[in-house]
DNA sequence: GAATTCACAGATAATGATTATCAATAAATA
DNA sequence: TATTTATTGATAATCATTATCTGTGAATTC
């Protein structure tokens, strides 16, 4: 027996098709494509370690000097808004974000260097041996949420 | 087969008697148990709606006017050192807390009003199908994490 | 092609939950 | 009873994120 989330059973894609979906999505519901959101879009597509606001306006500030903090965060929140970037919520440190699987995924977190990975897919019964046979991470922890709305929102 | 989270496995207690752990725990630790402590313990000891420190707050200064904000947080992560309260992470809304079950489970979260409740625990599989027939919500995501320490981390 | 919207970028200020600081107070100990 | 120590609660600080606003450049219209 075997348990997939539906979810998960998305193609993963090259960087290059991804920043295309993307630049495609955006295209589709008529937001311009300006060189600073195509550089974000960059990052994004290709990023495999879960980068934060900050560390994706690092990595474009060398490149793009007029790059500022605000249209990286604009254009994180542009691609929530149609579906294309998965966003990690935190409290204790910065939100984190994934261009490349914008969909919900498992997580492995390390709590103390904050080190974000995607463990393999896998039944869950197996999935946190698998995980710690596969990433070397201890596992003390884990959060599990399903988000959608309650009996009285719906009706709203 | 039935797949069922180890940490899950525990007995769910009476206010009363989580009151009475949390206390002794805190004894074992050599804290002391002031009546503002009392207090927040209490609240949180029969709290079944996952309460924001704030709303811990508020409950608490109508009974106790001296109450302040900064009491109700610094017993709060009194507790998380512990490990008798579970903190639920958000960046958008305020972290929300459950003194009941203070160890990993699954929850529903209603992302427009921001009702959070403990599903009935099942396998994975049908826990999502089962979650719709028992709470009512609609479901539209779920957010999966696994935390530890990553191998750089372990050997610091 | 010129004029005119309009979206966008980026600087700056505001927000808000949480934490840090610190003086006053209460509890524990000697 | 004196003294040390922990705790409270008011206040200020922090910090990621959002809101605001002005200048600019692209797209559209005439």
């Amino acid at each position: 027996m075997s348990i997939v989330f539906p979810d998960m059973k998305k193609t993963e894609f090259s960087p290059e098709i991804r920043l295309e979906q993307m630049i495609e999505k955006l295209k589709k519901n008529e937001f311009r494509i300006t060189p600073q959101r195509y550089a974000v879009l960059k990052v994004l597509a290709r990023s495999e370690n879960h980068p934060s606001a900050e560390r994706i306006y690092e990595q474009l500030v060398a490149d793009y000097p007029t790059m500022s903090p605000s249209t990286v965060y604009k254009t994180i929140n542009l691609l929530k808004k149609i579906g294309e970037i998965l966003e990690l919520e935190f409290s204790e440190m910065s939100n984190r974000y994934d261009g490349n699987r914008p969909y919900p995924h498992p997580h492995m977190i390390c709590t103390k260097c904050g080190t974000i990975l995607d463990p393999p897919l896998l039944d869950f019964e197996k999935l946190k041996i698998k995980m710690i046979e596969e990433t070397g991470f201890t596992i003390t922890s884990h959060r599990l949420d399903f988000f959608g709305l309650c009996p009285d929102c719906q009706g709203k």
